[in-house]
DNA sequence: GTCTATAGCATGATAGAC
DNA sequence: GTCTATCATGCTATAGAC
């Protein structure tokens, strides 16, 4: 009874463990054996409470697709009311990475172990997985796209799709292999700095969307 | 006799085979049954060609690095006499993608199956895949980095450093995931135009690249 | 809702005949 | 150099007792 608030739900605890494991190393390399024994549960408790092994990934996105993309449209909806384009161009490309950082929820780890579960799912290739993310986030990439538009006078729409699909490989590449960049800079700097990859992925991507409006 | 010249040695056959299923599905998910029956062999002969597994990864990365550093490195000597910064920039970055789309030996495929299987291995992070990985690219890296800096006076090497990085995510993700882009713009692109991609990545860059010099 | 037990199958690797 | 046969292990999923 004392420890009522303190004793997470069997399904809750599952779905925490299988997504730390699946933003560390991916889907399929990460067995229902390994869930199961990091929850400290038995593997046929972990599909009676998701069914089967997609399942367990469905479940992980319906808790987070929700508050992060309800955050994008909130910070988009501000961004656009700044009057500078230069100045909304960038609070419009804040908007859409602040959420993927820092999850607006409490759910624990923040958002960067969800983005970073994203990357790796998308380099998978899994056919069920890859349902689950296109529909998941395809429709609020158009909306930013709408209003970087908005900001780039005399761009054409589809060169500021193939930078907008830069951004998010540069995003994913990043998260996926935070090493490499302090390898290649002989240790001068440390990608796991959240903030300084925000900045450094707003200022890139703005420098390359400016140079489409003449 | 009269065949002798169109049988490919057995080993050579094993490589392609496994090269085509690594750069499709990545490494851990192609398993050597599929590699053997594809090759028209039986398991047991891959391993007696290739050792284990990762022997055959390595055999691949073994045949292909030589021609493709070697023509980065030529392309860069090319570009580096090239007097106009902005220019020379272009250049440079070109010199950098052409070999990853174009191999510059008669393997068949070109480089761009090659460079998607190390998009896929990069996001797979096998610690022996990685080794691999690590040591046969970086050093080029960096000659290349030093290339940009020359053409880039008052830019900072760490912001280059993140720039070069970006360009290897949007890279990797536009190999990983040709459909997304068409499915963003309505069908519009297609992002298995090789020459497409590469104009974009080159753009892209060369304008995130240029706005760090005042 | 949690457990034990197991079915049914795929995997990487190796031994040994030819 | 190629084959058959097999080992030891891992996997997802399910049946059924409590």
């Amino acid at each position: 009874m004392r420890n009522a608030a303190l004793k997470a739900d069997t399904s809750l605890q599952i779905l925490d463990v299988a997504e730390a494991l699946f933003s560390e190393r991916g889907f399929s390399a990460v067995s229902l054996r390994e869930i199961a024994r990091q929850a400290g549960v038995v593997v046929s408790n972990v599909t009676y409470h998701h069914g089967d092994k997609i399942g367990i990934l469905a479940a992980i996105y319906d808790r987070h697709t929700r508050p992060m993309n309800a955050r994008r449209i909130e910070l988009l909806g501000e961004a656009r009311r700044i009057p500078d384009r230069a100045d909304r161009l960038t609070a419009i490309l804040r908007a859409y990475l602040l959420p993927a950082f820092t999850s607006s929820s409490d759910l624990m780890g923040g958002g960067t172990r969800f983005t970073r579960m994203r990357a790796l799912l998308s380099a998978e290739g899994d056919p069920e997985a890859q349902r689950i993310i296109a529909q998941a986030f395809d429709q609020t990439t158009s909306q930013f796209i709408d209003a970087i538009s908005e900001c780039l006078p005399g761009a054409s729409r589809g060169d500021i799709v193939w930078r907008a699909h830069f951004l998010l490989g540069a995003l994913y590449y990043t998260l996926i292999n935070p090493e490499r960049i302090g390898r290649l800079s002989k240790g001068q700097i440390t990608a796991d700095d959240n903030e300084t990859a925000i900045g450094q992925l707003v200022s890139a991507t703005h420098a390359s969307l400016i140079a489409l409006s003449p």
